[in-house]
DNA sequence: CTTGACATTGACGTTGCGTCAACTTCTACC
DNA sequence: GGTAGAAGTTGACGCAACGTCAATGTCAAG
């Protein structure tokens, strides 16, 4: 007497919106079996089943994953109604630290995309570039002006094609062993983090534009620079990330403090 | 002369705070070659490798695929700054979406636990249920009075598994019907879009709790509901999207304003 | 010469299906 | 009853960006 009416796979598909190879999916992965097979292998699903198609739709459009809307939804038995809270509030914290990372990727994204304008043209070619000095444009001019940038720049710009891959495999080379030294576990008062301090001021000297270039570079850039390597990543990571930077920094601190 | 220095991939790997693997899978889908192959295979890369690995860091670090930094990063020659900017704007614009995204999801997640919580146990098996009025407890609730909701519950508790089976058939017949007529492109005014319109009022006459139960129901209850399924994706579903509940409020609209 | 650390090339797993491909079955018309 | 066309079936690959074995070859050191 029951009218246990029930409708093929694509008559479901078109009813919910989806289609049928995901409800072979769900089949598949045993989240939404039919509620029939025929004889000839073809899925049937009664109101039973559509009421939980409606549930797992329901959830994925929420965000959650397929194993996560098995676990919760359960073994179209196991109905914990406190386990649907819990899990939505933990998918909830997650959607709040994925936003807060999106937030946190715009905000970086813009200020790349302005810095690029600034810089034009002329930066075209050293942005990025994780050895050229001329990355801190901003914060170089507005601490030193506008011509120090501009005074690299062109010096970057006179050099020839071998020299300019001299310079990079040295400063490369300065940045391996601050990386080494740091993973290594070196006191950053140690001697040999010094000598390593002595190395980055002497290199930096080597690039007109910074302040004091061709003499020793002024005690305030060195450590306005130092900071910087730990603030940004993007300095950070040439000196194997956030911990070895920080290592340069300390280093360089006590350098600056006693030689400078 | 030049100090054409190199090195080892892990090298590599611990200087720039990624894995080995991530440096092979560049060099596999022709992101990153290393610019040096030993004849045993080793991969080393030089500084102006490893350049170009900051640069490939930094855009991922901003969320752009692998295939769009091979693009703006170019052939190693092709330097173009606008590209860049050009691909960092599509990017900003991709990650607004996507934040909007889920902040909306937010808000539906949020929803779904508050009304789980308000619902309690009681809710536990209509919630999500696609079929069951109790759905819009919310809503009921507030326009027609809160013990509404409570003798629907109990109607539906004191139903035999048989005779659930069967309504559930039925209402999701109905809905079937509704999604068809939808997608056939019919007409809401027409003699069939009216008769299922009868048969929804019908349906609804059906379920103790619903205003007017048991006579017609009340003719403002059924345009509020109406008004409901397209608004709510939850309802919306179960005639086929969107667009199919609105063929079905649009149907209702007329059959209450002639008939009720 | 052996050991241990580091290198290599496959190849599978992950998420949620889309998209062929090859084949069978149902429905309808003549 | 034969046949076309719609609709069903089961594989199996593809995508993004590597992680993670597995099996094996090399290099530096004792």
């Amino acid at each position: 007497m029951a009218t246990t009416k029930d409708w093929s796979i694509q008559e479901v598909a078109r009813l919910t919106g989806t289609t049928s190879r995901t409800l072979r999916h769900y089949d598949g992965i045993g989240l939404l079996p039919p509620s029939r097979i025929a004889s000839n292998g073809y899925r049937y699903y009664d109101a039973d089943a559509l009421v939980r198609l409606q549930r797992i739709l329901l959830l994925r459009d929420l965000g959650l994953g397929l194993p996560v809307i098995a676990d919760v939804l359960g073994d179209a038995v196991t109905q914990d109604p406190g386990a649907q809270v819990s899990a939505l509030r933990t998918h909830l914290d997650w959607l709040h630290t994925e936003r807060d990372r999106l937030t946190r990727q715009m905000a970086s994204v813009g200020h790349t995309i302005t810095t690029l304008e600034e810089g034009g043209r002329l930066m075209a070619d050293t942005m990025f570039d994780g050895f050229d000095h001329t990355q801190y444009q901003e914060e170089v001019e507005e601490r030193w002006g506008r011509d120090a940038y501009a005074r690299s720049d062109a010096w970057w710009r006179g050099m020839s094609e071998e020299e300019r891959v001299a310079w990079k495999a040295r400063t490369a080379e300065l940045a391996a062993d601050w990386s080494a030294a740091a993973s290594d576990g070196m006191a950053p008062e140690s001697a040999e983090a010094q000598e390593l301090a002595r190395r980055h001021v002497e290199w930096l000297s080597g690039v007109p534009g910074t302040p004091g270039a061709g003499a020793a570079p002024v005690k305030e850039y060195i450590l306005g620079l130092a900071d910087m390597y730990v603030a940004d990543p993007r300095f950070a990571r040439n000196y194997g990330g956030e911990s070895g930077a920080t290592f340069v920094r300390d280093a360089l601190r006590i350098y600056a403090a006693h030689v400078l």
